[in-house]
DNA sequence: ATGAATTTAGAATATATATTCCATAACTCT
DNA sequence: AGAGTTATGGAATATATATTCTAAATTCAT
């Protein structure tokens, strides 16, 4: 009955006394997400990337999101330290308030903050990440989208190629078609696509690029092109060089700030080209 | 008896439907704040300096903290249009969360709609970018950022380790390091790391992962970490494994659409991070 | 200053939400 | 395989919180 003195069993037990601060909580329940059985463990893991909603949700509303009955999630308060639900999320209601105009106006604050500072520094970044994704939908046209879409639907393999800067979406890309079992491959070099077998008729060809445009691209482009393979260009200029193997361009402006870029904007594009032909294709 | 038909009394009459959106609140807010009687006007002038307190408290708080009866705030919610405390409280936990939206909802709705419709697939990943994007303010912090940035600028090497979805971001701070000429290796696979000579004391690893977390990723961490080389992890969980690498971590919540997720959030991170460190490096 | 209308305070009630309890299911260990 | 232990789901209960109601106070127009 007397739930005093120290027990060796295999599972966390409560401590005497509650988390004072966020990082407290932050701190035990990393400590104990080791040793959790299923269902406290969907638990941890749901709070663990969705802290923010603490403050402004019940327990019913966690408990579902994490899905698991709103009993498992009180044991999990009450191992973690607190006497129930209402003593967590007192702890993160006042942490919300404490820190609070910031949290929107914080990034505009920070950004007329001394250069050099990295945290100014992520806010011009996370605001051209804004504008580029702003600049698609001008960019990009319903049609367009649609034609590639269609052209990539039909071919029976999709070959990828992108290099440089353009490599990390060509890269997810393959990955993404990978996950849904569309027959695709990632070239990195002009080379492999050179043999008579390995782009066969009816297949298209994805090339990204931007300026200043990556030779070995433009000539796998070219390449496909003069064998009649259909090519989908993903690129930041109309007159791009990839436009000369007559390829359905999908226009993409990334925002630049000094002397990189972002590549917000395709990747949005990438995810919903993968999406669409995946969807297409099942 | 019947509320209907207007009243051309002195003092304001609920409207027939409440506000939208915390923008239709505000306006309401103002235009009645003339012509309201004493104990109402507290109200209206305290909501006006503290509405983000609303999401996280009660009427009964609220109430004290402006100085009036909850009966009273009660009365001021029904006159700015709402059904009582509660509608109005809604509105702003959602106004909090939205950014984080529900997708169980929303992928249905997109399933019937975006089959045919790719230009509304590429609405929808757009929007996610943005709200990835915000949310990055929340989760990193200047001071982890600082921290991470120390770190790597006192490494006389940088290694970078992340596979799968968080190959591209890898494969980009190598890019953006190399073009600064910041020693960086980008590594694909845990064998590298192993061999003595290739991890020299004082470097330090960025190592990227999301769930699932990629075993050779949380290999090469606790690898490095074992030998003293100190690790930045770029992860979307408190308790992500790389945590146990004793890492300076990078939360980062890339916002989910269905199997895929954008990288616009990480991208911003990574970017910071490569342009942070090249700047102090030269 | 007086009556009518409006506003208010506080108690009474309704509702939402947290919390506990317990029977059953899933493990562990021998 | 079976006893003992731990974990789970769901209903039952307790508590917090929102909301309404009414009598009293205040304000306003005349």
């Amino acid at each position: 009955m007397l739930p005093i003195g120290h027990n060796p069993k295999r599972s966390a037990m409560p401590p005497d006394v509650a988390p004072a601060t966020v990082d407290d909580f932050r701190n035990r329940l990393i400590a104990i997400s080791e040793t959790l059985p299923k269902r406290l463990r969907q638990c941890a893991d749901y709070l663990a990337m969705n802290t923010d909603k603490i403050a402004v949700s019940t327990v019913a509303e966690l408990a579902q999101a994490a899905g698991v009955q709103p009993s498992a999630f009180m044991r999990f308060c009450q191992l973690l330290g607190f006497s129930g639900f209402s003593e967590l999320q007192k702890l993160f209601r006042q942490d919300y308030t404490q820190r609070w105009p910031n949290y929107a106006a914080r990034l505009d604050a920070l950004r007329s903050e001394v250069a050099g500072n990295p945290f100014s520094l992520l806010a011009e970044f996370v605001e051209t990440g804004h504008a580029s994704l702003d600049s698609l939908a001008s960019t990009v046209d319903a049609a367009s989208l649609q034609n590639a879409v269609d052209i990539l639907v039909a071919a029976p393999t999709i070959h990828l190629i992108g290099l440089k800067r353009a490599f990390p979406i060509a890269y997810y890309l393959a990955y993404a078609f990978g996950k849904m079992s569309v027959p695709a491959m990632l070239h990195d070099r002009v080379g492999d696509l050179d043999q008579q077998h390995v782009m066969r008729p009816g297949d298209a060809l994805i090339a990204i690029s931007y300026a200043p445009y990556t030779q070995d691209t433009l000539e796998a482009a070219a390449l496909a092109a003069g064998r009649g393979i259909k090519v989908v260009a993903i690129t930041d200029a109309l007159n791009s060089p990839l436009q000369r193997s007559g390829a359905a361009t999908l226009l993409v402006r990334e925002v630049d700030m000094g002397d990189f870029r972002a590549l917000s904007a395709s990747f949005a594009l990438a995810i919903t080209l993968a999406t669409a032909v995946g969807a297409r294709r099942s």
